[in-house]
DNA sequence: TGTACATCAGTGAACGCGCGTTCACTGATGTAC
DNA sequence: TGTACATCAGTGAACGCGCGTTCACTGATGTAC
C-alpha cells in the first residue's frame, strides 16, 4: 500500500462519490472538481487520481445512484410471486416515510448530468430495465405506467424543492396501491373528496 | 430605429429565445452563448444586448416555457364548470397525440437549468402555482396528484429519450381520465390485463 | 533486525483554453429644420 | 428635398478568469535479503 489515511482505495472512492453527490444535488454538473475534492477532504489530484477524468466521476456518480435504487427496491421484495410485488415494492421504496427526499435527490442528480457524455446512455439502460422488470410483473399495462411515472414525477417535483404535502404523499400512495392490488370492485374512495 | 434585419427588437428575442431552447435541450446549461447565437444567426454580442447576460437569457426561456404551457392548457379549457375541467385540460395538452415530446423538452429544459441563479424560483413559483390551481378544480387530493405526477413522470422519462410507447400512453391516458371521470363504479380495466 | 527498494495514494503548482463579459465602433433608419 | 444629427441593433476583437488536466514530486507502507 502507499500513502494511506488509515483506509483502503475503495474506502476513498466511496468517499468521494459521496461528496460528489452532495455537491452535484447542490449545484448540478456546474461543480467544479475543487467543490468534490473539498467536500471530500481531499485535493483535485486525489480525485482525478481515482477517477481519471470529470466525466468519468459524473458517470460513475450516475451509475452509483442508479444501482443504489435498484438494491433498495430488491430488498424490500415480499415473498411469493403474486402479480405486483415489484410495483409494490418500488412504491414503498419511493413513498414510505421520507424516502421520496432520495427519489427527488436522485432524479435531480440525473437530470442534473444528463447532458454528461456517457450518462444518458447509462440512464437509458437504466429505464429500459425498469420498463422490462415491470412488464413481467403482471400487472396490466395502463396500472404500472402511471405507478412508475407517478411516482417519477413526485420524485421530480421534489427534488426540485416542490416535495408534495404529506397529504399529497398518503393519497398518492394509497391510490398506486391501489392500482397494485387488482381489487375487482375498488371503493369510488376518490369521489368522497 | 437602428440596424435592423427587418424585424424589430422582440422579433429578435423571440429568435433568440427559440434558437436558446434547441441547443438547451440538445445540450443543457453546457451551451455557450455562442452556440445560442449561431444557431439564432446572430453573435454573441448580439445575444448579450437583449439579454444582458447569460444568466438572464436562461431566466427568460425558463419563463418562456412554463409561460407557453399555461397559455397552451388555457386554450383547450372545456366550458361549463364540471369538476375536473383542468385536469382533463392539462392531461390532453400533454398525452394528445405527440404532446408528450414537448411536455418532455419542457421537463428536460427546466431539469438542465435548475442549477441557474433564479431559475428554481421560478420553477418553485409555478409549481405552487399549478398545484392551487388544481386544488381548486374539484378533484380529489389523491386523483389530482396522481394526474399531474403521472404526467411529469412521463414527460421526464421522453425528455430522457426514454419515451413510453404508444400503448402505454394510451393506457396512461385512460386512466388518468377515468380518474377524472369520477365514474361511481370503475370497471376494473386493468384486470384485463 | 536493519537496510534498500518498489509501490502507490495523494499533493500542489503550472499550463492552457474555453467562454462570459466588456467596449469601441459601425451602419441603417427616423426626425428636425 | 437635402443635410445633419440622434438612436439603436448588431459587430467583433480583446480581456480575464475559472477550472480541467498534466506532471514532477512526496512519504507511508510492504517486501526481499
Amino acid at each position: 500500500m502507499g500513502r494511506t489515511a488509515g483506509r483502503g482505495p475503495e474506502d476513498t472512492k466511496r468517499l468521494i462519490l459521496d461528496a460528489a453527490k452532495g455537491v452535484v444535488v447542490e449545484q448540478g454538473a456546474r461543480a467544479t472538481l475543487d467543490d468534490v475534492a473539498v467536500a471530500a477532504g481531499l485535493t483535485r489530484g486525489a480525485v482525478i487520481y481515482h477517477y481519471s477524468s470529470k466525466n468519468a466521476l459524473w458517470q460513475a456518480l450516475a451509475h452509483d445512484v442508479t444501482d443504489q435504487f435498484h438494491r433498495d427496491v430488491q430488498s424490500r421484495l415480499e415473498g411469493g410471486d403474486r402479480p405486483g410485488r415489484l410495483a409494490r415494492s418500488f412504491i414503498r421504496a419511493s413513498l414510505e416515510g421520507d424516502n421520496i427526499d432520495a427519489v427527488g435527490e436522485r432524479l435531480f442528480l440525473l437530470s442534473a448530468l444528463a447532458v454528461v457524455p456517457g450518462v444518458a446512455e447509462l440512464v437509458a439502460e437504466d429505464g429500459a430495465r425498469w420498463r422490462a422488470e415491470m412488464a413481467e410483473d403482471g400487472l396490466p399495462v395502463g396500472a404500472r405506467t402511471v405507478i412508475v411515472n407517478a411516482v417519477d414525477g413526485a420524485g421530480l417535483m421534489t427534488g426540485w424543492g416542490l416535495k408534495p404535502e404529506r397529504e399529497e404523499l398518503v393519497a398518492l400512495r394509497a391510490e398506486l396501491e391501489k392500482l397494485t392490488a387488482g381489487e375487482p370492485f375498488p371503493s369510488p374512495a376518490h369521489l368522497s373528496a
